[in-house]
RNA sequence: GCCCCGAUAGCUCAGCUGGAUAGAGCAACGGACUUCUAAUCCGUAGGUCGCAGGUUCGAAUCCUGCUCGGGGUGCCA
């Protein structure tokens, strides 16, 4: 039951039988912010009094007259300017529990009453390049909205879009094609395809940092200090407000200034770093034009050039199997990867397409799309001919609502990409495409404990499989050390690992999730495995305390749930654990309602300490009587499958003992 | 320059379309283990919600300006 839906719908009879257009004041009901105000709380007697020229608490009077509450909650109460105070009825809240207790489908969660299609794009690794941290957050936000909007009864389909098809390629084949070593290519291929990426990478980076960025940075800094001069000069200036301001440009400029030696310095190094290398800065010198090269040979493949078509044929199936082994490990499935390679065939058309329809035009040599709002264009077409990552996204667009006609495309990726799909829904639209909804669930960026973004010392991406073996390892040691100081351990080798395995992994997916995505944050082994606060160790351990109920009591689970003993919720924190449960639908209804998972996991918080509290006040084995004792086992019951089912949605598994 | 995002307790973060005295966890301090997993729980202390105005019954939340930080900004993705 979905108990802040089912208020809202009662609110909404009673407000338009006061008024016709009142009903949309109906989602101003609300969780209480606060336990002594009830359960929840109606807000919309303030602004509908004010419509109306009535005093609120007059109508809030009048609407507690008209609402038909009286099997859900006790009498309403006004308080303070006309809050509506709601507390549920025992009666109510039991039979809803009991109804959970053998709904092992949906475990109370209802169904959403429209149904629709979803096409859900995340993770999109590129297959050159091994996945590293930044590929974290959107592959476990994206799986969980899948698993959850599925959870709720929609239609999705998830597709990975992989870039297999852009100038990483051209630098794999263009490192194939000189630095090659076939013995190593035949051993571990993806060892190897990863090593020549990164030598061309670093070789294009080198002439490019050397003959371009250094030069620019410098052309800057010389502007910049003869822009300094002029601005002592200001100084002089009499109107005090003048000053001030030219004071404070001085400030920025110098800020500035300073910004771009770091950087210059920062360059030179790395550009150092490879002339002090012998071998490094030889290939570097044999290898003048490899930045454009590199552009040729992902040309070519793109132009159809049989060679490098057979090198991409060649190494793609060993790149695409690599990426397997992180979803495998991961528990992250797709439904398609259709890569860019996918909609190579479709991109001339597109670009023709738009072109007839005036809607793109040749700029500079290149075909742009020009939007109202953007001083930049959205290029399509590059003026060598090559078509980009905008071209293949419209075409995935295009091919995405021919194939299965969805109500919304979501895009989970990184915030720093909101300019080119602001560009690219603005073209969807200009391109006819009115009704498909489309959203951008961005996210921030995964930074280290110095605030700066997560890297490895010597500043590359820090890489995702050794990500997830440290938190495992570490997951291990703590699990083992816990586990050693018991009297009698409880958990063998083989089950310690496997323990680890789930809490290490559990750990870093449950970290990413619980923060708000919109905002950075902070990677933090030690926080993330910790057992106390919002973690996935400590719902792992709340559950594995529940089940270890069941344990000690030898308690036949299913004869208990068929047993029909009838809750009650007399304490306290009976009472509290029960409209716990009884909110998970509400919790999963926001995650989805703004694509924030960060919901779910503040629920299963609250529910986790809603239990910690009812397990401390609350003996269940030694309960006063056998009614009791089996009551209060039906909600350790039901808080063990929620949490379950909660974790499960998040693509979290939890462990039996640990 | 222009555009976007952010600034909440010492630290890491929540705060749902404007709601009552702004909440967690960590760290600090004080309690609770002959007890169903103490990897826990309970309590205390800690905040001019970046600054200044405005909107209104009511603002961390909306508007304007400012300060600071991050990101983006014509042929990478």
């Amino acid at each position: 039951m979905n108990v802040l839906a089912e208020l809202r719908s009662r609110f909404r009879t009673a407000l338009e039988s006061l008024d016709a257009t009142a009903g949309e004041y109906a989602d101003m009901v609300l969780p209480s912010q606060d336990a002594k105000f009830g359960d929840y709380q109606a807000n919309c007697a303030m602004p509908l009094g004010k419509r109306l020229g009535k005093p609120p608490r007059d109508i809030a009077g009048q609407l507690v007259e008209q609402l038909d509450l009286t099997d859900l909650c006790e009498t309403p109460e006004i308080a303070g300017p006309g809050f509506i105070n709601l507390k549920l009825k025992e009666d109510w809240l039991v039979s809803q529990l009991q109804q959970t207790i053998n709904d092992h489908q949906q475990l109370g969660i209802i169904p959403t009453a429209e149904p629709k299609t979803f096409v859900l794009d995340y993770s999109s690794p590129n297959v050159a390049k091994p996945m590293h941290v930044g590929h974290i957050r959107s592959t476990v936000i994206g799986d969980a909205l899948c698993r959850i909007l599925r959870q709720l009864g929609h239609r999705v389909i998830s597709d990975n879009h992989i870039g297999d098809w852009g100038t990483q390629f051209g630098m794999i084949i263009y490192g194939y094609k000189h630095f090659a070593d076939e013995a190593a290519l035949n051993e571990d291929a993806v060892a190897e395809l990863s090593r020549l990426y990164k030598l061309v990478n670093q070789l294009v980076e080198h002439h490019e940092t050397r003959e371009r960025k250094i030069p620019e940075i410098e052309q800057q800094v010389v502007e910049l200090v003869a822009r300094l001069e002029q601005m002592h000069d200001a100084t002089e200036l009499e109107v005090d407000k003048e000053r001030k301001k030219a004071a404070k440009q001085l400030k920025q400029a110098e800020g500035n200034l300073a910004g771009l030696r770091a950087t210059l310095d920062s360059l030179r190094n790395k550009v150092a770093a490879v002339d002090n290398d012998p071998k490094l800065s030889e290939l570097a010198a044999a290898h003048p034009e490899i930045g454009t090269a590199v552009l040729a040979e992902t040309a070519a493949l793109h132009a159809g050039d049989q060679t490098n078509q057979s090198l991409w044929d060649r190494f793609l199936p060993a790149c695409l199997q690599s990426i397997d082994e992180v979803y495998n490990r991961l528990g992250v499935t797709f439904d398609h990867s259709l890569g860019e390679s996918f909609y190579q065939s479709r991109l001339a058309g597109v670009v023709q397409d738009l072109t007839q329809r005036g809607l793109a035009r040749e700029s500079d040599g290149a075909i742009c799309v020009f939007l109202d709002g953007h001083k930049a264009p959205f290029i399509i077409q590059k003026k060598d001919g090559a078509f980009l990552y905008a071209t293949t996204d419209l075409a995935t667009v295009q091919y995405r609502l021919e194939q299965w006609q969805p109500d919304t495309i979501v895009y989970v990726v990184d915030h720093r990409q909101s300019l080119h799909f602001e560009q690219l829904f603005a073209t969807v639209r200009l391109w006819g495409h009115e009704d498909v909804k489309l959203e951008h669930v961005s996210f921030g960026t995964v930074l280290g404990e110095d605030g700066r973004p997560y890297k490895t010392r010597s500043g590359t991406a820090v890489g995702l499989s050794g990500l997830l073996d440290e938190a495992v390892q570490r997951a291990h040691k703590i699990v083992s050390e816990n586990d050693d100081a018991r009297e009698k351990p409880l958990l063998s080798a083989e089950e310690r690992l496997q323990v680890a395995e789930r809490i290490g992994l559990g750990a870093i997916k449950y970290a990413d999730l619980a923060h708000n995505r919109t905002s950075d944050y902070v990677f933090s082994y030690d926080k993330m495995l910790a057992m106390n606060g919002n973690t996935a160790a400590y719902m792992q351990y709340s559950y594995a305390r529940v089940r270890s109920i069941f344990d000690r009591g030898e308690i036949e689970v299913e004869a208990l749930r068929a047993g029909g003993t009838t809750i009650s919720l007399d304490e306290p924190a009976e009472r509290a654990l029960a409209v716990a449960l009884l909110r998970f639908s509400e919790a999963l209804e926001r995650v989805v309602a703004d694509y924030r998972p960060n919901h779910l996991t503040t629920y299963l918080f609250d529910l986790a300490s809603a239990y910690s509290s009812f397990f401390e006040n609350c003996p269940v084995l030694k309960a006063e009587s056998d009614q009791l004792r089996n009551s209060r086992l039906l909600l350790c019951d039901l808080t063990a499958r929620t949490i379950v089912r909660g974790l499960n949605l998040l693509g979290i598994q939890v462990v039996e003992r640990m």
